[in-house]
This record gives C-alpha cells, structure tokens and sequence, in this order.
DNA sequence: ACCTGAACACCGTTCAAGT
DNA sequence: ACCTGAACACCGTTCAAGT
C-alpha cells in the first residue's frame, strides 16, 4: 500500500457515511459517534468526510431523516377520514421508529427545521386531522403532543431508570417504592404499557373535544 | 499572586458547583458544559471539580436532582384523594421545573436511578395514585406516561422546531404547511397550549378507565 | 473531486507536587 | 484536605498537499 490521494472510486458516499454513522449511535450511544470514530469505522481518515458533509451535526441530521422516515403515515389516508385510527396508526409507528433508535432522540426533538422526512410526516398528520374536521390550530396541538409523549417514551426507558437492586430504595425513604426494583426486569412491558395506555387515553380524551361529537346527552357543544 | 497550593478556606463547595453548572448549561447548553470552562467560570482549574466529585456525570447528577426537588408533589396530599387534581398539579409542576432548564432534560430523562429528589417524587406521585384507588400496576403506567409527556414537551419545543422563514416550506412538497413558519413567532403559546390540551385530555381518558368510575349508563365496568 | 497527514484549539481525567 | 500544572488520549475542523 503507498499513499493514496484520490481513489478512482470514491471510498466514501453519503449514504454510506449515514448508515454507518447510524449503526455506531445505536450500538453505542450518541456520545461514542465522534467524526474520527466515524471515518476509522469507514476505513478512511478523519477529515475525509467533511467532503461529503460540511459538518457534524449535518450528519447527524441525515441520520435523523432517515429514522423519520421509516415512520408509516399511510393510516392517516387508509383511514378515510377516522381520525382515531389514523392517529393511533401514526401515533405507533412513529414510536416504533425512534424506539428503535433510543439514542438519536435528544437530537430529533430539535424539530424537523428544513429535514424533509421530518417535514414530510409533519405535513401529513397535520393534514390528515384537518381533513377529520380538527380546527387548524387545534390540529397543531394534537400533532405537538403526540411528539411529546412519543420523543418522551422514546427518550428513556421509564423502567430501566431505576435500579435492579432489592436494597436499593429504602421504605423508610421512599415507602411506595417496595417494587421499583422490579421494573428493570419488565422493562419492555412497562414502557410499551405506558405508552399504549396512555395513548388510548389520549385519544379518549381528545374524542370528547372533537367539534363534530354528539355529547352523550345529544345536547349542544359549548 | 504566588501559587497557591492549598488555601485556609475551599474556593469550591458542591454547592456553588452545581448552581454555576445549572447556569451554564441553562445559558449555554449541555454541550458548553465542560469541565474545564466550569472550572474557570469557578475562579479555578480544571482539575479541582476532582476533589469535589469522581466525574463530570456526578456533577450532572447533581445539577438533575436540583431541578427535580423543585416539581411540587404537594397537589396529591392537598385533593386528599382526588386523583385528577393530584394529577394536574404534578404534572404542571414537573413540566414548569423541566421547561426551566431545558438542556439537562436528555440526562434527566436517563431515569431517577439513585438521585433522591428524582426518587422522593416517584414515590409521592405512585403513592398518591396507588392512595385514590389506582391498581399498582396502572399506577406505575399512569407515573410513567405522565413522565413521557413531559419530558418530551420540555425536551424540545414543537413551535421552535420550525424555521420562521415563509420560503421555507414549498406547498409543492408539503400541502399543509402553509402557516408553518408563523409557529416560531407563537412558540410559547403553542408549546403550551399544547401540553395543558394534552394533559387534560390524558386525564379525562383516564378516568373512563378508573376501577371506582360509574359508566354513563351506570353499568357494570368491563 | 476526493483523499491524506499535520496542525489548532479544544475535551475528561490522572497524577505528582505543593501547602 | 484541596489546589496547581503537566501529561495522556481524545475531540471537531481547517488546510495545504497529493492525484
């Protein structure tokens, strides 16, 4: 081997940069992808990807986009105007998507900005609870929400937050936290059990404010 | 000046420590934090935040704990046993002492693990749950929903998410966000809005799942 | 156009040395 | 006990040099 100054093909692509960018993060964590991790991990030197990237944090927002857009917003348009079902529909895939990707998180819940996947989901769970009769402003905050619970299940495990340690949470300290312990174990039940609960609930309670409702007396809508 | 080994009174305590480190992450972000900025906003160098504490995550630990010993868990002893009230007052609280100090949020989100103020309101919040009637196991789900909501509206505001540019969203690529980049200019309204629409909305979904509740019908529960 | 090594101004942390 | 400077193995990014 002798020094190598431009390769007939290009040894890196963008795509290329991502995916392997993605697959350190997810193995990992955000903190392990450094740009010199990176290009070791791509059998290149460090400054070679700036070619391809201007920086990055533009790495990491293609990597971003690329985990959005795995997220299935077809519910929306399948189901013809139910607005539960292609909230529910959304509401799961999207959470299956980051829950996939736990530690790309912090840096999603910056907003979609200019990241067309992002901005591509956005356009079509806004759309669709407009077309269900949602007021536009409220339709913003329906679409906010489900961000939030979904970028907050994601985030963290609510479960693995605490420790698989018996002696861990003394009762004189903390009296309902007998089985917290436990949690570490079921970890996978607990958070999937939380978030589908509190999605139904979500969209029980938004149903009671839906402007075309027949309240249960039949009676007028304040 | 001459060098000075060690003086008669410490330049540092935990205290200042954390307080200066909370500025600095509030002002700055997560990622300005380093230990060797700490140390010089301290009037110090680098490597005396090592006689204080083992590692730069122990100081963020400690900056975590004192953002979650201000969330007000007083609300469930206060309703005396009315869980929707308890509810409310937590999780508004929670979220004003998150949407504070937004940029510790991707830590705080690691879980309560073995940070006492983390710890203490678990357990008020289980506790209160568990006290109005709620099935451990549903109280566990409603605590960490509750949490994923949060952390999530505070990790990162959905209205600033958007550039507040009118070119930037062309209606060819997506439909409905015409108004997007009004957003910005509304941030807090819509972050807000958004989470007082949601929170209420989780919590009327909730009660049609309460054991205690009566149907509309007064029927049996399922 | 696309890669390289050298260089700059940073990191977290350890450690021997001072009082 | 509590501070210091020097040192180690890292960072992101720039840049001149190569083909």
């Amino acid at each position: 081997m002798w020094p190598m100054a431009r390769p007939r093909k290009p040894l890196l692509s963008r795509e290329r940069i991502v995916s392997t960018a993605l697959a350190l993060i997810d193995s990992e964590g955000l903190l392990a992808l450094s740009t010199r991790r990176l290009a070791a991990e791509l059998g290149v030197s460090g400054p070679s990807l700036y070619n391809h990237f201007t920086t990055k944090d533009e790495i990491l927002d293609a990597v971003a986009d690329t985990v959005i857009a795995q997220v299935d917003v077809s519910a929306f348009a399948e189901a013809g105007g139910d607005w539960r079902t292609g909230l529910l529909g959304w509401a799961r895939s999207y959470r299956a998507a980051l829950a996939a990707h736990p530690h790309i998180v912090p840096f999603l819940a910056q907003g979609p900005g200019r990241r067309p996947a992002g901005l591509k989901m956005a356009d079509a769970a806004f759309g669709g609870m407009v077309e269900a009769g949602w007021p536009p402003a409220q339709a913003t905050r329906i679409c906010a929400m489900v961000r939030y619970f979904v970028a907050g299940s994601a985030l963290g495990s609510f479960a693995r937050g605490f420790v698989d340690d018996p002696g861990a949470y003394d009762p004189a300290d903390y009296p309902h936290l007998g089985q917290a312990h436990l949690l570490v174990e079921h970890q996978r039940q607990v958070d999937e059990g939380a978030f589908e609960t509190g999605l139904r609930a979500l969209v029980d309670g938004l149903a009671l404010q839906h402007p075309e409702r027949v309240p249960p007396g039949g009676g007028q809508q304040l």
